[in-house]
DNA sequence: ATTAAAAACAACTAATTTTTGTAAGTGATA
DNA sequence: TATCACTTACAAAAATTAGTTGTTTTTAAT
């Protein structure tokens, strides 16, 4: 191509390619500068540059309008379809559930593959079965760079590990009850928190490879210091833990009760946390990300209260 | 459509989608400003246009570029086939005779279809094998107009049937001879114009149904008046009435010999008159009609001298 | 918290489009 | 052939838009 041209090419407007088209179908400047609400000077004078860039008259006047030239003609019936291509951009595509081809990543901590996934990949099987989904374990570490380069769409987790710049939504309020093993001793005996601190306990820790457990302040608060023994970083995996060894635990309400621990009778009740959806920025448009985030509202009834950053 | 986005459709450059292009590529304004040879701003500007055009962020800003949204990524899979197609239509399309598929329309006197059409015709078979030709009779009354509509693109004729404003070429000079039937009991002998202005005489009109000759003045210069009894608008058909009547006829010397007339012995020579191929202006840029009319003035060595009106 | 890189904003300048006004071309018709 | 109605083309002013320079804000990593 010449370099006239692709600098020329640079302020071709769409419009002068709608002027261009319209022309051969009015054959009249004034009619089409009537059509395109513009004087017929203004149509004029892109018909000069088109006459320019293309280096040919386009068209030349009679008595009562301008008819083509072979060129004209020509190049009429390749702007058509690119006129329809640059008209259907701008046509928001209509969004139907049923008809997503595409892929969706979700992130989660056990604990929210347990709990929050079952309904809503029941639901997205249901209502979207062409839509194919991929889970990773929730890594805190580089959240944000793995939402950054599109690998990950959306994450369930705790509201600590998802950095302040991503939107996020609430999902719902948690607690942790404490759990022994369905053959402990302790069960079915009132304790209390004090009695709870000197036995061996596990914790659950997903990014701190340390044995520090999230209500270790609460203990503090009593002047109790726990007696920890061990940190995974898997809630199912506890549960196996738990059931074979003389070790307590406390675990989210929700994964209970299940076969192999049982809950210990605790007087006082830890503090709550709350679950929640974040995501990347760059999603927060997506109608596929805002549709699947509704159902995973909706899905449980979650009183849901959005918390996007500004 | 809305009548936001069409109303700024009009204002959108094709540059401005190959910014979204190139943003898509690079995710950096800054790099894309340096490919386009504009400043960083100028690029935000454009952005800002393209966000408000698409009512979407569609690229969120990161510490070292910016990501595009589930929009943007999809317009990049449209935009490129129609920046393609866009920088297609300035490839000047390589004009190859052997593949002319299109029709050409040539309208031609019978002197022109007998004398000028078979060399050129038979060229044409032979490069254009796919081109399709239809050949009319001329018509002087709205030859004008029948052009303008496209139904002719290339008249064979005399000059004087050709408006002022159509461009023409001119391709040869021809001069009649005085031709009676081969029974004529004139042949062989040695005539003045003075003896052939009392004989029935016709004349060929193509335009004009009277009685009057092309050669009616060159009699009158020398106080002589012709005997036209017939006019006819077929110079072929002239042949066929002259054989079987009395009546003397000038016919254009390239029709002759011919089987059915004979030339008479004039001591002087009509007044010449010439031929040309005219068309109308749009068909100048053409570049088939151009190899068509190149190869009409090639086929017989005509001294080819243009005479296209400014 | 600091820093380096990048995008966004603001005011100004340059370029371009559009309009207003006018001239000139075209073909029909009196 | 002169005029008429209609049309495109040209020119200069006005309005709009794109682009630049200078600066600020945002972003995420150190």
């Amino acid at each position: 191509m010449n370099s006239k041209a692709s600098r020329s090419l640079n302020r071709l407007y769409i419009k002068q390619l709608q002027v261009l088209h319209s022309l051969l179908q009015e054959r009249n400047l004034s009619k089409v500068a009537a059509k395109m609400g513009l004087t017929q000077q203004a149509i004029s004078e892109q018909l000069r540059k088109l006459r320019d860039l293309f280096d040919d008259p386009l068209f030349v006047r009679q008595s009562n309008g301008v008819i083509p030239t072979a060129l004209a003609e020509s190049l009429g019936g390749k702007i058509s379809p690119i006129l329809r291509d640059i008209e259907a951009l701008l046509d928001k595509p209509s969004f139907v559930p049923g008809e997503q081809t595409g892929l969706f990543r979700i992130s989660a901590t056990d604990y929210a593959m347990a709990v929050i996934l079952p309904p809503l990949l029941a639901e997205l099987r249901r209502l979207a079965p062409h839509l194919k989904i991929i889970i990773s374990e929730f890594e805190s570490d580089n959240l944000h760079a793995l939402m950054a380069a599109g690998e990950i769409d959306l994450a369930l987790t705790f509201p600590d590990f998802i950095p302040a710049e991503m939107p996020s939504v609430f999902l719902f309020e948690e607690h942790h009850v404490c759990v022994a093993s369905r053959h402990s001793p302790l069960l079915n005996t009132p304790l209390l928190l004090a009695d709870i601190a000197p036995l061996p306990q596990l914790v659950i820790s997903l990014a701190r490879n340390n044995l520090q457990g999230s209500a270790d302040a609460w203990f503090a608060e009593q002047g109790l210091t726990r007696n920890i023994v061990m940190s995974i970083p898997s809630f199912s995996a506890a549960s196996d833990i738990i059931e074979s060894t003389d070790i307590v635990a406390f675990l989210p309400s929700r994964l209970l009760p299940n076969h192999k621990v049982a809950i210990l009778q605790l007087s006082d009740t830890p503090p709550s946390f709350n679950l929640v959806a974040a995501w990347h920025k760059r999603s927060t448009t997506s109608r596929l990300h805002q549709w699947i985030l509704q159902l995973l509202i909706d899905s449980e009834g979650f009183s849901a209260s959005t918390s996007l950053p500004k």
